[in-house]
DNA sequence: TAATATACTGTATATACATTCAGTATAATT
DNA sequence: AATTATACTGAATGTATATACAGTATATTA
């Protein structure tokens, strides 16, 4: 694929919106409006020029006969990957996002919120490695042996969770090198991020 | 939904496959020429039904101006998830395809060929449990530590991969209570069908 | 029994569109 | 110094296209 100049560029992404937009290509008129251009030369020498470069079939004499030889891929946004800060909730700030990962978005059954990079090895004997990705599903429908995302006043972490009564929660790892979290709900507050709904390992 | 005619449902499929070829819509006359159809009007009445079901939009005086509701996403043919099975080797014969799944191929870095569904825990301190979906890729380029789908005979193993000797292979699994499997290559043949490059667990 | 929907052919026409030709101007090659 | 590519305006034109109108025919609904 050859260089692009920036206003082929333009032209180009022009193309892809009117597309996604409308379900059919632009006509020469429809870009020069959309950019601002007053004849619809412009628009025809620019496409001349992206036909000759490769990145679009022009079929002649058709209206809206514009084809791209390399769609973009209708953006299922994709889902992000949070780190575990250290101090903080998880929150989907972009700060915290280290990118996005496309999958559809019933990839583990019931659908999943994002992905959260595992930090530690205190969930081992559950299958739950350093830098594996937990899909993610916010909800505060929990059951005792569901993997939660728990966050304790600033700390995060993932732990099987159990109530033991009204006002006792344990978060429970499952590595024996581990102890038990053990919390009084009249002491300390814990919030429920959500809970794991499925794995990824990259490598 | 409203019900739909067989006619109209050819128009419909008809259109579909037009902007599956062309990656534009079709005109009237387009239409006519695909199905036979002699008059344009033929193919107008047959779009103001469907637009009238909700099948369509059409952007008036627009040429080509057809927009499908529900347009087929484009077949992203998916990688097969194959059942481990007890005897005989994962091939990607349809019988052992269990379903498929939609992910992008680079999904885990370097691309990959199948998804083998894991049976038992010989590597669950490798975070690898039952039921898991290991992403294999098709290569004999392996190397010592790799987490290896071996065939020995009829049965298939994931293991460790540790080459002792030009003679002697082990396959160790990750979990005390297996042993490690001794392989003198002059007496048993072994088969590596690929390696594991990553990891899927639903659930 | 009169509408209404389906399923077509055939003709006609205003306009939506692609496309060429004629210019102007700037920057990058050769 | 002469091309060539880029980046436009502006006008002109043939045709590609949507779309209305006039028919014919069958099946279904009210």
């Amino acid at each position: 694929m050859k260089e692009i100049t920036i206003q082929q560029n333009k032209v180009l992404d022009c193309i892809q919106e009117y597309i996604n937009k409308t379900g059919f290509p632009p006509t020469r008129a429809n870009i020069c409006k959309e950019l601002g251009f007053k004849s619809p030369n412009s628009a025809e020498t620019h496409l001349r020029a992206l036909e000759k470069k490769g990145f679009i079939n022009i079929e002649s004499g058709t209206s809206r006969g514009i084809s791209l030889v390399n769609p973009v891929e209708v953006e299922e946004d994709g889902f992000p990957i949070i780190g575990l800060v250290a101090a903080g909730s998880p929150t989907l700030a972009s700060e915290n996002i280290e990118k996005t990962v496309n999958c559809p978005p019933t990839f583990f059954g019931s659908g999943f919120d994002y992905f959260l990079r595992v930090r530690g090895l205190s969930m081992k004997d559950a299958g739950i490695m350093e830098d594996d990705l937990i899909a993610v599903k916010k909800t505060q429908d929990i059951r005792n042996g569901d993997i939660v995302v728990a966050r304790i006043e600033d700390e995060v972490t993932v732990k099987y969770f159990e109530r033991k009564s009204p006002e006792v929660v344990h978060l429970i790892p499952a590595n024996e090198d581990f102890k038990n979290i053990e919390i009084d709900l009249r002491e300390t507050e814990i919030h429920i991020e959500g809970k794991s709904v499925g794995l990824i390992r990259e490598n």
